[in-house]
RNA sequence: UAAUAUUUC
């Protein structure tokens, strides 16, 4: 049964929806009955998919197999609410987890703080956080790195900050992701060298930074209007030995673009595409034509807005 | 064997 849900979780994990949906009904064909993980991961590959109905479909199906449900099924279901948005839905999902007498463990408590924070309900999110400990549950890097996403979606820099204080009190190493989230806050609350001194503090907690860390802090300088100082932090990329990604080249388009400096763009977008092979996506094309907007270059605009339909991007 | 966080906003 393990090596069949395996391959169920791969196909999903490969879009292969339906033939996932094929392989879970032959399963009584080999004579194996679903178990809780089967059903999971069905409800699990449905959720990312943005299908949200074959996911509580998923759902029904197995209690009506009398298969119940675990803390993986609960946390699967309710991450699948909040990516399509529904936020009554990934509440009431919890509360039926604690009714059906499956108590919330860390994940299923920080899936739906990112539900939470992905809503924009910060207060529910940190509420939530004190509750999970309220509750005997230990707030880990996760629970902390999506609070550090809340604050920086908020721009609000000392609570991230604080958040990030909070986990290291508690003993736990801070890993990439807070760092990367801990420079975007200061990025998104317009601090530039916040982040610069996060960056140091990365290198010298031997947490060498990666390409998301980088790509925040070059936000943080396009931000500022600080071209220069975003550049700089293209050539560190190099230096450390990383490859900029499409990200990076759209960040520092996008700096240009606040800064007006759209001949530095078009060079960027050059590197991209000649040096690095990366294409256009519809970041790059809202960032190239908002540089030529903001310079009043609007025929070059037009230009690379139909370049775009030509494109075919969506 | 399955579930949760970060960058171009």
């Amino acid at each position: 049964i393990r090596h069949y849900n395996a391959l169920l979780d791969a196909l999903g994990k490969a879009n292969r929806l339906d033939d996932a949906e094929s392989l879970f009904c032959e399963f009584e064909k080999y004579g194996l009955a679903h178990d809780v993980a089967s059903h999971s991961i069905m409800i699990s590959a449905n959720g990312k998919s943005g299908r949200i109905e074959d996911a509580e479909r998923c759902f029904r199906r197995m209690k009506k197999e009398n298969v119940k449900p675990n803390a993986f099924t609960y946390s699967a279901l309710i991450e699948a609410f909040g990516r399509a948005g529904k936020l009554q839905k990934a509440e009431e999902t919890f509360r039926s987890m604690i009714e059906d007498g499956v108590a919330p463990n860390v994940v299923a408590y920080n899936a739906l703080i990112k539900v939470y924070v992905k809503r924009g309900k910060n207060d529910k999110a940190f509420k939530l956080s004190e509750e999970m400990i309220k509750n005997g549950k230990v707030p880990d890097v996760i629970t902390y790195g999506t609070l550090i996403d809340a604050c920086a979606k908020a721009r609000d820099v000392e609570k991230a900050f604080k958040v990030f204080n909070d986990l290291k009190k508690n003993q736990i190493k801070p890993n990439r992701v807070c760092y990367a989230s801990l420079i975007d806050a200061c990025a998104k609350g317009k601090q530039p060298e916040r982040g610069f001194e996060v960056l140091e503090l990365m290198k010298s907690s031997k947490t060498p930074p990666d390409i998301f860390a980088y790509n925040a802090l070059i936000d943080a300088c396009g931000r500022a209007k600080m071209v220069h100082r975003a550049f700089q932090v293209y050539d560190e990329i190099l230096i450390a030995g990383l490859i900029p990604d499409r990200v990076t080249f759209n960040a520092l388009i996008s700096a240009c673009g606040r800064a007006r400096e759209v001949e530095k763009a078009f060079e960027a977008l050059d590197i991209m595409i000649n040096k690095y092979g990366h294409e256009a996506d519809r970041h790059t094309y809202n960032s190239l034509i908002d540089a030529c907007g903001k310079s009043e270059k609007m025929l070059k605009a037009f230009e690379i807005y139909n370049r775009m339909i030509k494109n075919n991007v969506k």
